[in-house]
DNA sequence: CTGAAAGCGCTAACAC
DNA sequence: GTGTTAGCGCTTTCAG
């Protein structure tokens, strides 16, 4: 009991103060399995018996434990959403699936898994082994950095997985064209001096931005400078060097306008820009991709690709409801993107 | 998609494919035992036999299950969140849970278990009883609605309870303070018929939103009308009716402001408001309560009572670590508001 | 150093 | 109708 955090190692059985199924059998004069088939509506029990049990279940508070119900019978009701993280993007899916499930029969866990020490496989695999089969009867699993074991014992979907749509089913969106709009509507105002700052290069979503800056750049005949092309990784925190090799370059002119390959990273631009000085969008025009609410509230709200969030949730549970009922249908569902203007983008200085 | 969500009532004792410990036991060509003890670093094991169960762990790509391993040694390392839905307030929350349980021993799960037929108790309290020391060793209740049991087996910190701080640990904010601001707001931009759109009634946060409203409305010498007072139970659905009486009065003069109880349900009367052909701010001043994210890309933006929605995850999360810890501080945090003037509030038209 | 055995809370066969 | 038995996958004594 000496450090914060560290979880203590007492091997305690099992925490006292918690009602179990044998309590009930006691209190009710009965066995276990006799108020296990109260508890679950089967047939063979005498109506007495039932109200008895019934009652002790009430005065006890009793609640069959989700863990042991699933552990023995192999199915809890329960669909499973495995993030690495809980951020807007994830939360924002969280939102659309939850409002699908409701009226259903199913139950949501959204689990965050440790990301950092999992060195062989990525999180999802340890996510999906920890769940799959005991905790979970499904699972979406966003943004998958790795390939999924084809083994996995229960139906999953993929949202926006780095392998793009080949083995799991997979909701994604198109990120290139998305891209393409993004860095259409910079070129129409009159940019050339394009930056992009780069996703995670092992996501998928990620390497088709990149592509689509470059195919939008080369349809306007303007070669792609490498040095205006930096990885920000997706997150804040990694894209604030790149970010600043970007705006404040030791050599050559400054870009005029960057297209980040999320709204975190483009947000982040948005302070390093306020940082050094310059002024958005005056100075600097910035591109964000994703939507999420984050890209309202800023100052200025971001211009940015919009993804259907929340009906990427709802789309992914539908297929995984499909794929439980034993009728799935398509295997790859693309949503639209659509470029949603704001205020971070402006015509390029003269 | 009617009866296709309905799970299958399949006895199937164990899905396939799963690699479980006896897998990896039998081609390792140890025991169970053997393979649980080097999984857990256990001292007593030659580093021989440990290479080789190791590689056979990676080869099968093992991990142990979450279930089997929490029923038996009654710790999980996990903290679960325990939520009725997954709405703006609560994936809030999970994002200022999930930055601060960063760098912890632990890990994250967000249950939002069905709330429908729970009859009696309230969905926490089933909830609980699910996953209290059998699944996580603790957890954060969201904005139960029910008083808690006191016996629980495990830490648990609410936050925004039904009942105010009395018996569980609680993180909540100052909403009658809050609503006094908002309302003198609106009092001090000269309105004087002024609406208050109510929460549920079972929240204690909702009451006293009301409180304040009352409060700053006596305050400045101005009668409560209850013609003015309706309650539309925090969620857009459920304030539609009551806000259509309002804004649309079979007799009596229309307010010119309106304090709805959260967020999603003064968005709400932004959406009748536009409907029916009024302007928001010129016709109609609209305040919200909790600054998600979505009051800031409503039209127009929303000017709302901030709760700092991080803030107060983190903190319930620094409370539980501290319970689990054996080292509890005070068990009551009371976090402030701050009001947010955006576009949505205007001096009274006259 | 390793394995056999017990048991966590629960459900599903099968007896009584 | 009801109780007994046998595990689900795993950890933990306790013998060997």
């Amino acid at each position: 009991m000496s450090t914060a955090a560290d979880p203590p190692t007492t091997g305690r059985p099992a925490p006292p103060g918690r009602v179990t199924i044998s309590d009930v059998a006691r209190v009710a004069g009965v066995s276990v399995a006799t108020v296990s088939k109260v508890v679950n509506n089967r047939y063979g029990v005498a109506p007495s018996t039932s109200a008895r049990v019934l009652a002790v279940v009430e005065e006890l508070g009793y609640e069959s434990s989700l863990v042991a119900r699933s552990l023995r019978s192999g199915r809890t009701g329960v669909i499973g959403v495995l993030v690495a993280e809980f951020e807007p993007f994830s939360t924002e899916l969280l939102k659309g699936i939850s409002a699908a499930v409701d009226g259903t029969e199913y139950e949501l866990l959204a689990y965050a898994g440790r990301t950092d020490g999992g060195a062989a496989g990525g999180w999802e695999r340890r996510s999906l082994s920890r769940l799959a089969g005991t905790l979970v009867d499904a699972a979406i699993v966003v943004t998958p950095t790795v390939v999924m074991a084809p083994d996995v014992p229960i139906p999953v979907v993929a949202v926006d997985p780095h392998t793009g749509p080949e083995g799991t089913p997979t909701v994604d969106t198109d990120n290139a064209g998305g891209a393409r709009q993004a860095v259409q509507h910079l070129i129409d105002l009159g940019h050339r001096r394009i930056a992009h700052l780069a996703g995670r290069p092992d996501l998928e979503s990620a390497r088709l931005r990149e592509v689509g800056y470059r195919q939008a750049l080369e349809a306007a005949g303007i070669a792609v400078d490498p040095a205006l092309v930096r990885v920000g990784g997706y997150r804040p925190d990694l894209a604030d060097e790149p970010t600043h090799e970007l705006l404040d370059p030791a050599d050559g002119p400054r870009p005029t306008a960057v297209f980040a390959a999320n709204d975190l990273s483009a947000i982040h631009v948005l302070e390093v820009a306020a940082e050094l000085g310059l002024r958005v969008p005056e100075d600097l025009s910035v591109v964000g991709f994703d939507n999420v609410p984050e890209s309202w509230g800023c100052t200025p709200p971001l211009t940015t690709v919009a993804q259907p969030l929340h009906h990427m949730g709802a789309e992914a549970l539908r297929m995984l409801l499909d794929l439980l009922a034993g009728t799935p249908g398509e295997r790859h569902r693309r949503l639209p993107t659509e470029l949603v203007v704001r205020s971070s983008t402006a015509p390029a200085p003269r």
